[in-house]
RNA sequence: GGAAACGUAUCGAAGUGGUCAUAACGAGCCUGACUCGAAAUCAGGUAGACCUUAUGGGUCUCGAGAGUUCGAAUCUCUCCGUUUCCGCCA
């Protein structure tokens, strides 16, 4: 959530940068700012009649006690009430008006992100490793998963639909060892591993931002009560803060979170219809930083860098993409993707997204740093970043270290987890 | 699943319709005094949000929401959460 004080003294400057967006965002902005406007006007006029009715209401008290008549101070007060309640009405309408707004504007692209339209004016920053050269040609994921029996996408469309897979086998004790080497990996370098519930509230959504913009991409299951599949570690990690106020000692606060997350992939029906890439159901490692403002970017550049050390350890060929204005994420204020090489489709593929949405979920959550007693509590700045995504983790090791006979190769640091060095 | 109790500041806890919500009483924490230093003791201080032409003034917050009332932490309803006992279960 943008600050509202923050969009009052720098309206135009506000929009400037929303509109480097995809979309205008002139209108809902300019309404913002007459809504607000009108609120806190009637906000202080209503505020001005509860202080009176709050001193007469108080007269009566101290006049029973006193044995005094109240009858001239009920007549008063009756007609105090029947004005607040009609302001109070006016005051809350506008006041939802302003909250509907704020929620659905996504965060200011940091001024020297490159502005572009989309994902076509991404700068590329460096790409490390160059990709293997075959001497045949390379199959696809889905292929070699198939033929090595260790991906069935025929038998998942049976149990449960479109977007699902079963991993079997070494298939299955691939996506295993990634996550443990993973996790293992980060744990090492400072972060506290979590696994947090895989089921969320709405307060939690609403908190990282996914609510109420995206709600239709979210599972939701039904009850008793209303909770949702988590679509991302960020959502429950991020969210154990959410309403607290953390002492700045405590900071950075570094979590790598392994869950499965879920997402009803709304809006790319035909999209990466073959294969795992783009299921409804998939691993993930996340890394979380929780750090102070003025740390924020010092740490994007690190948490990104931790992401590459996963690719770099498991010696595939990828490259850091900073994402333009138009590309990035609702809550991002600045985003590198870091791109891993897929032989089958001879091209990069997403395999990782480090954002600092700076302090945008962090006043969506009400995350809060106390530095000192005497100074204002402040906004963090809050980071995430895949760790890796593990399903496209596999897909690019079953691709990368395919052999010609059809197995595949295993990454020298994942053999000691596999307990062998190759598919066949 | 059955039964009951509870949700007040950093923690414990009092308050059961106005006179104690910045909030009693304990504890913790911070500052100062005493001390070579520490402990002990003593004194003071220890919410947040919002509005405001602001060395000041005001509004809101007792799990959340709604209701009753001139007035609600206190009464009523709904929801959320926690704990205990029983049942079931990995």
């Amino acid at each position: 959530m943008l600050d509202i004080k923050y969009i009052r003294e720098h309206k135009d400057e506000v929009i400037k940068r929303l509109n480097t967006r995809p979309g205008d965002y002139t209108k809902l902005v300019e309404d913002l700012y007459q809504y607000d406007l009108q609120y806190r006007k009637d906000l202080q006029l209503i505020e001005n009649l509860k202080a009176k009715s709050n001193q007469t209401s108080k007269l009566i008290g101290e006049y029973k006690r006193q044995g005094k008549d109240t009858k001239e101070i009920f007549d008063s007060i009756a007609n105090l009430k029947q004005e607040i309640q009609a302001k109070e009405k006016e005051v809350q309408e506008l006041q939802k008006q302003v909250k509907d707004i704020l929620d659905i504007l996504p965060n200011l692209p940091k001024e020297d992100v490159v502005i572009g339209k989309d994902e076509t004016e991404n700068l590329v920053i460096r790409t490390v490793m160059e990709p293997r050269k075959f001497n045949f040609t390379p199959k696809s994921h889905y292929e070699i998963g198939v033929d090595l029996d260790i991906l069935d996408f025929d038998r998942a469309s049976k149990i449960s639909g479109a977007r699902f897979v079963i991993y079997k086998g070494l298939g299955a004790r691939l996506e295993r060892s990634l996550i443990a080497f993973m996790m293992d990996l980060h744990s090492k370098r400072g972060y506290t591993e979590c696994m947090p519930p895989y089921m969320v509230n709405s307060q939690s959504m609403y908190g990282t931002g996914q609510f109420p913009k995206f709600r239709e991409d979210a599972f939701q299951v039904n009850d008793d009560r209303v909770l949702f599949l988590n679509p991302t570690a960020e959502v429950p990690t991020i969210n154990m803060y959410r309403d607290e106020i953390i002492d700045y000692s405590k900071l950075p606060i570094k979590y790598c979170s392994y869950t499965t997350a879920f997402r009803k992939e709304a809006g790319s029906a035909g999209k990466d219809t073959h294969g795992i890439i783009r299921q409804h159901q998939f691993n993930k490692v996340e890394l979380i930083n929780i750090v102070d403002r003025k740390d924020g970017y010092k740490a994007l550049e690190e948490l990104t860098e931790e992401a590459e050390e996963v690719l770099k350890q498991l010696k595939l060929p990828y490259h850091v993409v900073e994402l333009c204005t138009g590309d990035m994420g609702f809550g991002s204020a600045k985003t590198y993707d870091l791109e891993v090489w897929i032989p089958s489709e001879n091209r990069y593929r997403e395999i990782s997204s480090c954002s600092n949405d700076e302090d945008f979920q962090a006043r969506r959550a009400n995350i809060r740093i106390r530095k000192s007693l005497n100074e204002p509590l402040e906004f963090p700045h809050i980071l995430n970043g895949s760790g890796l995504a593990v399903g496209r983790t596999l897909v690019a090791i079953l691709e990368n270290y395919q052999n010609e006979d059809g197995t595949v190769t295993i990454p020298e640091v994942l053999r000691k987890y596999m307990d062998t060095d190759i598919i066949k």
